[in-house]
DNA sequence: GACAGTATAGACCACTGGTCTAAATCTGTC
DNA sequence: GACAGATTTAGACCAGTGGTCTATACTGTC
């Protein structure tokens, strides 16, 4: 483990020149072919990277992976506009987080390298672990998002947290897999519409009392 | 193309214990290992198999891995039972749907084997390139379903129904995932209990109106 | 100039999935 | 049984993989 920490810091340490240009073809190479298929190797000698080098400022292939991910992650942070203030009730919850949605569409619509990113992430579990600690941030934001709809009545809170989270969050990486797949297709209008309707799902994911709404029977298990 | 249902053929004219005992042992090892980190060398050492017979019975290591999938998925279709009938209206669609909900979760729960080689599938990007057929029946079976509520007015029509059928199945295999780490520590009552929330969260998702129910104001994209 | 710590180059390793050739074994025919 | 042709098997071999390790070069300090 210390080894990585020491990789980590030299990367630090190293001119932003030098370790851009490293991170930019480590990126185009691992968004190429996704994480397992990317050749390390490759990725040296297009970089002008020794081995010796490489594993002297990463810990390994997947701590370079980690290192593109996590430029993108924070350029992506350095993008989105946080809402500021706690919402108050339950009308103030949906309209932040109707905001957020928008907002981070808005942000992969316009920046397609940090959506493909995005995505390449999710489209390889070895990748997954590969940047763990981002994901946990990541998981971290949604949980406090979610626990805040539910102390406010907006979010129902009769499942655990982490279970409703996961659900809620899979649905969205399907729906944003969709329209970088299908919107080109579709003028800027309806994909706007379909956005909207998406959020609606996703809000009658977590809104409680569905009960009272549709005649759900209950599971009958054999 | 033609090499690959030429091995098929191979494969399939072969002794029922060969080929079941040689499955065993790469569902063995793909199940351990996943798809890509799995040996194929290692099968075949394990196995007995000499890199001839391997090359001439599976077209590579995907088809090796596609011959077992497949085998567990046919498996899992002669546990399923399914409902003989057309729903005729909303009520008895949930029903069946429900039912369908319950056959699939207790089929899984009790058979493990089944149920991991079903999330190992997921987790892996290659993995589903390779088995991309079953895919496809599996995913055409949910358009039929889908399709047959948004006729009787139980699901919303409002969405392609592909881009919904996908939402709802990521989240319902989040779910699975879920149960399958966390359900060991909870009492059965609590589970199915769980689960059954878990079917109103799916029903919420793909019930329309969403409208009239929760207060969701329109998305407000900057 | 000697000595440390830092940094770089690249030979080398076991292993990967996949190809290819040559031999072995089976099959039908006379 | 003998031969021919196809089917099946064995395994040497290949380029490429991520990762290790040693030898060397560079740097500042006394």
């Amino acid at each position: 483990m210390n080894h990585r920490l020491r990789a980590r810091e030299r990367l630090r340490k190293l001119p932003d020149a030098q370790r851009t240009a490293w991170l930019d073809i480590a990126e185009e190479e691992f968004m190429a072919f996704g994480f397992e298929a990317a050749s390390l190797n490759r990725i040296l000698t297009r970089a002008a990277i020794s081995k010796g080098q490489a594993y002297y400022y990463f810990a390994d292939k997947g701590d370079l992976y980690r290192a593109v991910i996590e430029r993108a992650f924070d350029e992506f942070v350095g993008l989105l506009e946080v809402a500021p203030t706690e919402p108050e009730n339950t009308a103030a919850y949906w309209q932040q987080i109707a905001a957020l949605f928008g907002n981070v569409t808005t942000i992969l619509q316009r920046n397609d390298r940090l959506a493909e990113i995005g995505r390449g992430v999710y489209r390889e579990a070895r990748a997954q672990t590969a940047i763990v600690d981002l994901l946990e941030r990541l998981h971290a934001y949604l949980a406090r998002l979610i626990e805040t709809g539910q102390r406010l009545g907006a979010v129902r809170a009769d499942l655990p947290q982490d279970l409703l989270t996961n659900m809620a969050f899979a649905a969205l990486r399907e729906a944003d897999q969709w329209f970088a797949l299908n919107a080109i297709d579709r003028d800027q209008q309806t994909v706007l519409a379909l956005n909207h309707r998406v959020f609606t799902v996703f809000a009658a994911m977590l809104a409680p009392g569905t009960e009272s709404c549709g005649s759900v029977p209950p599971a009958t298990p054999s």
